[in-house]
DNA sequence: CGCCAACTTGATGGAAGTCAAATCCAGTGG
DNA sequence: CCACTGGATTTGACTTCCATCAAGTTGGCG
């Protein structure tokens, strides 16, 4: 399985992004760690469908923080293929390295927007303010999770168990019933995340529609009907 | 596939170990943070086979760092498999959640000696020092490196390859030829960590060894022939 | 020497990968 | 407005790999 590269356009983030001061750029970044909510007033980039935002192994000079859309993080194995570390979505930060290199690539699914902070400001921010290593640490110590929870999954659980988990972290926080979750991504990325192939993804899918479980109103949109057998099948229980 | 628990005995590390006075516990921990080698004077807890040192979920209050033996980290998923999210060899460090809980259990395997340090010492320090900050974060992200080089190899390699390149991790370096492993687990723990059955662990360590690349002496050591071979077995290229 | 646990090997079925084809859209241009 | 086109998605047929169940085999230890 062979993964066919995005064909959206493959530009770089480049220098045509003049970078502010840093104290400006950290001040914002501050915030937005503070208050977790909101929209910040500043510097955003806007970064186009399918960019690369960072790439695996190159100096690590900024981290970021997701204000719209969603990014994947992957990492290319020397087969080709393509493992999907993380999708992240609003409101979560990604680049957060403590090494002098990027662990993973960065790029945009679709259209959005990062807020940018220079590393060297945070490491400033740190020194200064216990609060700001803290919540440093609880990232780092969220990501850790995540990253855990990603290789219980991949471990030991089968096909539908994975796209049901899925669907139910997507789902979080929607309190609406039936539950309304649009997908951010296609059915490929989906799938390099999940650790199948996209036929795989799709049959589970439809599987979960057979059950009467979801239904796709269209390809970007699932609707929950039943969240309790949802959460049964990703629990194998 | 329901995995065995480990026959040994499932006591717990109680009370009977007495706290030293925090000063003394960070002191030797940060010394051990620096200098990453050699093993440290100073009050050192002896801990026996299949003792759980601390459990998924419980009140993290101390870190740890392996002196010698080795450790596995795991979670027990809801319908009673065990996944292994780490197995820690001496001069790692383990425990350091950020968290109020932990986020895994730790188990010894086999005899252990570990250095125990308490959260609030660690806290303390990182107010302190930011050499011990550093520390602190440059450990973190090791640690998340180690978590997504797993999510790679569960979400895209097949067995014989999950095999070879676990070997591979054990054999860094060791410059000898031909290599010499000493597996600090066993069978099973192998296949929790790699996602696989012990079976099916089993007959990849066959395979390697029909193909001439490994042999097994004994249970516990492996040899390996040629270093080239398995790295490309691990590569799939 | 024999027992027991850990390990290895064998036979089989089922889940997911692979290759191929059909279908569904979204966007384009007539 | 509608046909057309190209990519994404879905379904189908077949194959492969791994889990499962079962039966040895090994080796350490009383």
């Amino acid at each position: 399985m062979r993964t066919t590269p995005d064909k959206g356009q493959q530009t770089r983030l480049g220098a045509s992004h003049v970078p502010l001061a840093c104290d400006d750029d950290c001040r914002f970044f501050r915030e937005e760690c503070q208050s977790q909510e909101g929209r910040p007033e500043g510097p955003l980039l806007k970064v186009s469908r399918g960019t690369t935002i960072y790439s695996h192994e190159q100096p690590a000079h900024f981290c970021y923080r997701l204000i719209e859309g969603a990014v994947r993080l992957y990492r290319v194995l020397p087969d080709g293929r393509r493992q999907i570390l993380e999708i992240c979505l609003p409101s979560e930060t990604f680049g957060l390295e403590t090494s002098d290199t990027y662990s993973a690539t960065a790029e945009a699914i679709g259209e959005v927007i990062v807020l940018r902070c220079p590393r060297a400001c945070i490491a400033e921010l740190q020194d200064e303010r216990p609060e700001t290593r803290q919540a440093m640490l609880s990232m780092l110590s969220r990501g850790m999770c995540a990253a855990q929870d990603h290789v219980a999954m991949l471990g030991h659980q089968n096909a539908r168990e994975r796209v049901a988990c899925y669907l139910l972290r997507l789902a979080l926080g929607h309190e609406e019933r039936p539950c309304v979750i649009t997908l951010p991504m296609g059915r490929q990325d989906m799938a390099d995340y999940l650790g199948l192939t996209i036929e795989t993804t799709c049959r589970s899918l439809s599987d979960l529609k057979a059950a009467r479980i979801i239904t796709t109103p269209d390809r970007h949109r699932i609707l929950i009907h039943n969240m309790e057998k949802l959460e049964a099948v990703a629990a194998r229980s």
